[in-house]
RNA sequence: GCGCCUGUCGUCAAGCGGUUAAGACCUCGGAUUGUGGUUCCGAUAUGCAUGGGUUCGAAUCCCAUCAGGCGCCCCA
């Protein structure tokens, strides 16, 4: 018999990891509500047009990332991202009448067909916020703040805030003509995935780690077009106030001007939260603002902003493992009687277990001592008094009481 | 899709061409006749990812396959 195993690219999440999943999970609903906003809950799979529209066929996350079947004729698709299936729901249920701005927020798994290494997984799970209905740049920082907010909520504070704007989709495209237009004379001496990047993507051109490359970019008349100021004065009035309500909020950030983002959808705010303990995937998050994506997908034309998380990387900066221990155990010979204590513990809510192999009493003892935090002992003298001896295991203090205060002794 | 590294018990591992394949932890059994975590004894890999080769002899060398890790691309 060969043995099947989980999946390349995918991981159990075993008893031992609990404790930090629920506190991801515990403190998404409560930060995220502080703020408004609300859970939902979309399809793991959804059209393949979907993302094919809202993300861009022109990411690698459509082009060459994503898990496509057919079934009945239907091209599905498991959703690599969460923000085309909020969007796609957020249209399709009419939401767009709800009053202004519409708050949700998610968490669940996510797949994207790549190579497996430090910080990604085929499955991965995200959490993330979506706001709609705001253009003013009010709604970009309450989103940076929620972000920033639920990442303290876990003890993560030394992250560091990127930001960027992209400007509007005119101020944009005139600047990719004059990157272009700079780079032009240099082209054939680019490496090759920059080459297809100055097709395909000229803003992603900035950040390539080629040495060569990084010479070319580093000429003077180059830098002068990446440094420049291109966006629209709309767009950097947006970009400003925004930058100033941080300021007022004491919110650490700094402007990245090659923060660029994969995905189409985005327009003038984006940003990333970034740890220097993860490796070469250093973003916990990133979001940023994409104004023409619910009209794209078929909806009316409402803007929003919205941000993503990597729950295993959060996970693995939270680190501490904790294997929770049993409240109770109940060392006795007579098992009929110890299942009948653990069932008055637990209609109390008390966790509470026994030996359920006929151990002797050492062993007994010492399982108890293994799994729990108390050990209750009932034995004949117990048992003819009515009483049970509670031990505390942790600092070996034991007391024996009268059978109905056993649950007053161990709290 | 490309590059580099790794594959010995549930876990961490020693081993470097001739060993009965160390050791530790976990688990399980036993001893100490109702008190553990901190005692003592014992059990647990006919096999070193798989398949081929080289050799008198291979976990140890070579090749292939598979699996895992890391990096590039891209992304959370």
């Amino acid at each position: 018999m060969t043995m099947i195993k989980a999946q390349k690219g995918t991981k159990d999440i075993l008893p031992v990891d609990m404790p930090v999943w629920h506190l991801m999970e515990k403190n998404a609903e409560e930060i995220f509500s502080r703020y408004g906003a609300k859970e939902i809950r979309t399809p793991i799979f959804e059209a393949t047009e979907l993302f094919a529209r809202g993300v861009g066929d022109t990411t690698d996350i459509v082009n060459k990332e994503m898990y496509t079947f057919e079934k009945s004729e239907r091209s599905l698709t498991l959703r690599p991202e969460n923000t085309a299936g909020v969007v796609r729901s957020f249209i399709e249920n009419g939401m767009h009448r709800l009053p202004m701005p519409v708050k949700l927020w998610y968490k669940g798994p996510m797949f994207r067909y790549e190579r497996p290494q430090a910080g990604r997984q085929r499955q991965f799970h995200q959490v993330g916020v979506e706001v709609f209905g705001i253009k003013q740049p009010t709604a970009d920082a309450e989103v940076i703040l929620m972000a920033v907010n639920y990442l303290k909520s876990l003890g993560l504070n030394d992250l560091s805030v990127e930001l960027n704007s992209l400007g509007c989709p005119e101020c944009r495209d005139e600047f990719k003509l004059h990157l272009k237009a700079v780079l032009r004379p240099y082209l054939k001496d680019l490496c090759p995935d920059c080459q297809t990047r100055y097709e395909k993507n000229p803003l992603r051109l900035l950040d390539c780690k080629v040495p060569e490359c990084q010479e070319i970019f580093s000429k003077p008349e180059i830098q002068e077009v990446i440094m420049s100021d291109f966006i629209c004065e709309e767009c950097a009035e947006h970009f400003n106030e925004l930058k100033k309500y941080l300021d007022e909020l004491k919110i650490n950030y700094s402007i990245n001007k090659l923060l660029v983002r994969g995905l189409d959808y985005y327009n003038r705010t984006v940003f990333e939260i970034k740890s220097n303990n993860l490796g070469s995937q250093n973003a916990v998050c990133g979001g940023g603002r994409y104004d023409s994506l619910v009209r794209n997908l078929g909806g009316e034309d409402i803007p929003a902003i919205g941000f993503a998380m990597g729950m295993e990387r959060l996970a693995y900066l939270i680190g501490e493992k904790d294997d929770k221990k049993t409240t109770a155990f109940v060392v006795s010979n007579s098992p009929a009687e110890a299942l009948k204590l653990a069932e008055e513990l637990r209609k109390d809510g008390i966790s509470c277990e026994f030996d359920l192999s006929n151990k002797k009493f050492v062993k007994q003892i010492e399982k108890a001592s293994k799994t729990a935090k108390y050990a209750l002992i009932l034995g004949e003298d117990e048992l003819a008094a009515d009483k049970v001896t509670v031990k505390n295991l942790e600092n070996s203090e034991q007391k024996t009481v009268f059978r109905q205060n056993v649950k007053s002794e161990i709290i």
